[in-house]
DNA sequence: CCCTAGATTGGACACATGTCCAGTCAGTTG
DNA sequence: CAACTGACTGGACATGTGTCCAATCTAGGG
């Protein structure tokens, strides 16, 4: 099934469903906190928000959709300005606030990752939008006129760092000082 | 369970054993080919193979496992050497050779990308195994007295893009050009 | 205050995953 | 050639995933 969702506007949801739904993402929340992703199920979710399985498999077309939501509610539920000197130390900056974020809520950065590489639509539709997001942020740091291969230099690397922290090679705090070492490389001859 | 597997020596297994896991491998390879990781079904790989799946599972402790193990082989069974004037066209070799055979067989590259994130032991195994594999083989390209940090940020963006293609938003063809331009930028301060 | 659209529910279904174990079969050994 | 070791098998089990639908609530309009 596919689900849509997220849809800023609340898209074709009435008060009554979208509470149902806030109550949902909500109960997934805690959930993910408290058994972590392999555990979870959308009935347990389901059960923690009050609601029968039937009623979210209304809403959440999957798990995978059910993280891939939650991981983009918490990259949009902040803004965050890119601050420094030099565009290293303002790329710094983007890099050092999300792995800070991720290393508040490891079990959804885990889960979001491979979420991610799920198949159903509506995890393809969050996909995009959450690489456009990083895509964009990254950008901004950068500047309007930055090359193009080296936002893409940068976004691949941070990609790479989430997949290596979903793999728990490295947790994401390590990963912010890393991120730091590797985005002061990538600009060492593009800045 | 935990089914070892592709120690290099065939660590405790007899030649019937390793006849069995050869005949599960190659019906996987297969299976994979034919039908797509989704899919593929332990028990369709073990039919195949024409073994009873109680038997598959004597060998493979998952799906996971199985395609991590492919992979594995697929990395192995091919020594590249880099070649090149200079440092960045010895990477490039790398990483065009590598996405070379990875268009050769996509399919083997998007079930491994989700399979390494699984959590059996087997595949946490395969998972250190094939990461040191290709930060070798990039530390290689780079020469002994690298800087770490370089080699680093090249084995990220690798990975980044593996996501990446892991998840559909382009092709292993694609990926070769690109990283091209990107291993570019990361070694034009540090060459 | 009743009615009704539509949100919600219970519960069964089909299928995959991985586990387990008692029984069978085959290849080596004496 | 008989016995025995251990690889293999059949089949049941427990659990998870996602789907479907007839039956039931419930909030808001008339």
């Amino acid at each position: 099934m596919s689900s849509q969702l997220s849809a800023s506007p609340r898209q074709g949801l009435n008060r009554r469903q979208a509470e149902t739904v806030e109550r949902l993402l909500a109960a997934g929340h805690e959930e993910l906190g408290a058994v972590g992703h392999e555990a979870l199920t959308v009935r347990t979710v389901a059960h923690r928000a009050g609601v029968s399985p039937a009623t979210a498999y209304t809403y959440l077309a999957s798990k995978n959709h059910l993280f891939a939501e939650l991981f983009w509610r918490f990259l949009a539920e902040d803004a965050h300005e890119p601050t420094g000197a030099d565009v290293i130390e303002r790329l710094q900056s983007v890099t050092r606030h999300l792995t800070r974020r991720l290393a508040e809520e490891p079990e959804l950065a885990a889960a979001v990752t491979s979420a991610l590489l799920g198949s159903d639509p509506d995890v393809e539709r969050l996909r995009l939008r959450i690489g456009g997001e990083l895509v964009a942020r990254f950008r901004t740091a950068l500047g309007a006129d930055a090359d193009p291969v080296v936002v893409e230099t940068v976004a691949l690397a941070f990609s790479g760092a989430l997949l290596q922290g979903g793999m728990g090679l490295m947790t994401y705090t390590e990963m912010g000082e890393r991120l730091d070492a590797v985005v002061a490389v990538i600009m060492r001859g593009n800045a």
